[in-house]
DNA sequence: GTGAAAGCGCTAACAC
DNA sequence: GTGTTAGCGCTTTCAC
C-alpha cells in the first residue's frame, strides 16, 4: 500500500504538504503542487479512507435508506437512488445502502460508528417512527418525502398537493365535469404515505373549486386490478371523461382497459398521469403528465445534505413545483352525443 | 463520543480486554465479559469504524456494483441487492453502493482506499471489461453471473443453460412439437449478457435433442412489443403449442396477447416462464416456471465473499440448479383438431 | 509557503 | 486471563 509518507518522500516534501495539496486547505506554490501531484499519479496513491475518517472525523460516506415496502414502484425508487449516488460522487462522497428493515437501529449504527456522516431517508411516512430520532440526531439528514410534522427536518419532494391540483385544473379547463384520481395501491394509503395522500387532497380540493364531480380510488399494480377498477368506474360514473393516474405500473393496463371498454383516448376520455416524464412519453399513447422529477429530487437531497454538513442553514422544505406536459392523451370534452 | 477507553474505565479493565470481548479473539472470564458488556450497553458504545479499519486493515464493508443497463428488469435486480445487503448484515458487514457507470475506476477507488474489503459485481457480461482487473485485484470479489472465461474468478448464478434445457424438455414431455423461447430485449443479447445467451443455448440444444421445431426471439418489455411479437409468431409458426418466456416485464402482456389472439392457456398453448417464483405464482393464470432464486444467489455471493476473505478456498463456479414448478399454464398437447 | 509532531480510536503483538 | 503499548495512515495545530 502506498502511504502519504511515500508520496512525500518521492516529491521531496513533508506529509502535511501532500495532505494540504489534496485538501486545498492552504496555499501551495505551483512548483510544489506540481511535484506532489506527479508523485501521487506516479505511485498511484489513494488516501486510506479509515485513516482519513479517524483523523478528520469525516467519513465522506452518506447512508441511503431504501424502501422495501410493497406497493411502491421499484424502478422509480431506483431512479432516486441512482441520482443520489451520482450526485454524492460529484461531491466526493460514497453511498452506503441501508434497507428500511434495519429501521432506526440501522441509522444509529452507521452514525454512532462514524461510518456515515449524513443520512438520506427515502419513503418517509406521514407518521414515521424514525422522525424523533432524526430530529435528535447530531448528524445531518435529509428526507425524500414529507412527514406530517416536517418542522426542524430537511425534506425534499415534488409538491404533490400542487400536483393533484394542477391535474384536476387541467381537466377542468378542458371542460371535463366528472373526473377520477386512480392512485397507489390501498396499502400505500393505509400506511400513511404522504405523496399519495397529498395528491389526493390537492386533486379533490381543486375539483371542488371547479365544481367537478370527483372521486379517488386506490389501485393494485396489476392488469387484472386495472380491469376490475375500470369496469366499476364506468358503471358507477357514466359521465366520467377525465382521469388522473398516479400509479406507474397500472398506467398502461388502465389505458388498455378503458380502450377495451370502448372509451377512446383522448376523444372519450382524457388521461393525465403523475409519473416520470420518459415513462409517459414512451407509452403506447403518449400521456399528458406531471413528471416525477426523481433525478432532481435525489440531486437536491444530496446537495442539501452537503450544505448542512458544512454548517450552512438550509430550508426545512424543498417542494419542487409540478410541471405538466401536454401529450396525446388529453383533449377538450366532446359535446354530448 | 464514547471510546473504548471509556468503556474500559467504566468496567475496570484495559482497553484491549474490551476489544477482545468484542472480537472474541481470546478467552475472557465470564465475570469480566459480563461487566464489559454491561458497560458497553450502559454507555451506548459503538466502535469507530474508521479507527477499526485503520488498526485492523479490515473495513467490514463490501461494495456492490449495480447495473444501470437498459433491458434488465429493475425489480429483479433489486431483489439481488436486498439479499446481498441482508446477508452482509448477518455477517456484520455494510454495503457500499456503486453504479455500473463508475466502471473499473470505481472498483479501484474503493479497494485502494480500503473503503471496501470485498466486491460483489452484478450483471456481468460474457466479455466484461472489468474481468482482467478483478482477476489481478488482491481483494476478494464475487460475480453474480458468468463471463465467457470464468477461471480464477468466483461466480454465482442460476444455471441458465440447464434452465433452458429443463424448459424445453418439459414442453417436449408434454407432447409439444413446435416451441419458442421469448427472451430478453435485443440489446441484452447484443451486449453479450450471459444469462440470456445461455438460456437460449440450453433451450435450443434440448429442443433439438427432442426433435422439436424451435426458435428464439428477443422481446422488448412493453405490451406493444409483446402484441407484435405474438402476431408474428402465430403467423410464422402455425403449429406452435409451447413457449418459454424469459422476460419478466413481458410475461403478462405476452400471455394476454396470446389469449386475445384466440389461444387458450393451457389448452392451446403451454407457457413456461423463467422468473422469480412469486411473480409466476401471482400472475392472472399462475405460470409454470423455473424460479430465478435471487435471494439465494445474493446470499451465496456474500457467503462466498466472506469465505474468501477468511482465506478459505472456494469453488470458481457456483451454479444453482433450476427447479421447475408446475402451475396452471402448462398441459399436454391437445390432439390435432 | 512549508515542516514537525501530536493525536484521532482502535487492534494485536508482547508481556506477565 | 488480563494489561501495556506500539503502531495503523492521516489531518491539523503549532512553529518558523
Amino acid at each position: 500500500m502506498v502511504r502519504i509518507t511515500d508520496v512525500a518522500r518521492c516529491a521531496g516534501v513533508s506529509p502535511s504538504t501532500v495532505s494540504y495539496v489534496l485538501s486545498g486547505k492552504r496555499s501551495i506554490s505551483a512548483e510544489t503542487r506540481r511535484r506532489v501531484e506527479a508523485s501521487i499519479r506516479e505511485l498511484g496513491y489513494r488516501p486510506h479512507a479509515g485513516a482519513r475518517a479517524l483523523a478528520s472525523s469525516r467519513s465522506n460516506v452518506l447512508a441511503l435508506v431504501m424502501p422495501l415496502h410493497s406497493g411502491i414502484h421499484v424502478p422509480v425508487q431506483m431512479r432516486f437512488a441512482v441520482s443520489v449516488v451520482t450526485t454524492a460522487r460529484a461531491h466526493d462522497h460514497d453511498v452506503l445502502l441501508l434497507t428500511q428493515e434495519e429501521g432506526e437501529e440501522g441509522l444509529r449504527r452507521v452514525t454512532d460508528s462514524a461510518l456515515a456522516d449524513g443520512l438520506v431517508v427515502m419513503d418517509v411516512q406521514m407518521r414515521d417512527a424514525r422522525i424523533p430520532f432524526l430530529r435528535a440526531l447530531d448528524r445531518p439528514s435529509v428526507l425524500i418525502g414529507f412527514p406530517a410534522e416536517a418542522e426542524g427536518l430537511t425534506c425534499v419532494d415534488l409538491d404533490f398537493t400542487a400536483t393533484g391540483e394542477v391535474c384536476a385544473e387541467r381537466l377542468a379547463l378542458l371542460g371535463h365535469r366528472s373526473v377520477a384520481l386512480i392512485g397507489s395501491p390501498p396499502e400505500v394509503y393505509a400506511r400513511g404515505t404522504g405523496f399519495a395522500q397529498r395528491t389526493a387532497a390537492g386533486f379533490t380540493a381543486a375539483a371542488r373549486r371547479y365544481g367537478l364531480a370527483s372521486t379517488v380510488l386506490p389501485c393494485a399494480p396489476s392488469a387484472e386490478a386495472a380491469g376490475t377498477l375500470v369496469e366499476r368506474l364506468l358503471r358507477e360514473r357514466p359521465g366520467l371523461s377525465g382521469v388522473v393516474v398516479h400509479n406507474e405500473p397500472a398506467l398502461e393496463p388502465l389505458m388498455e382497459a378503458f380502450q377495451r371498454a370502448g372509451m377512446r383516448i383522448p376523444e372519450d376520455l382524457s388521461v393525465v398521469a403523475v409519473c416520470p416524464d420518459d415513462l409517459a412519453e414512451r407509452a403506447a399513447i403518449p400521456v399528458t403528465s406531471v413528471g416525477v422529477p426523481a433525478a432532481e429530487v435525489g440531486e437536491r437531497a444530496v446537495e442539501l445534505l452537503m450544505a448542512k454538513q458544512q454548517g450552512q442553514r438550509v430550508p426545512d422544505a424543498t417542494l419542487l413545483p409540478p410541471r405538466l406536459t401536454e401529450r396525446a392523451s388529453t383533449a377538450p370534452r366532446a359535446a354530448a352525443p
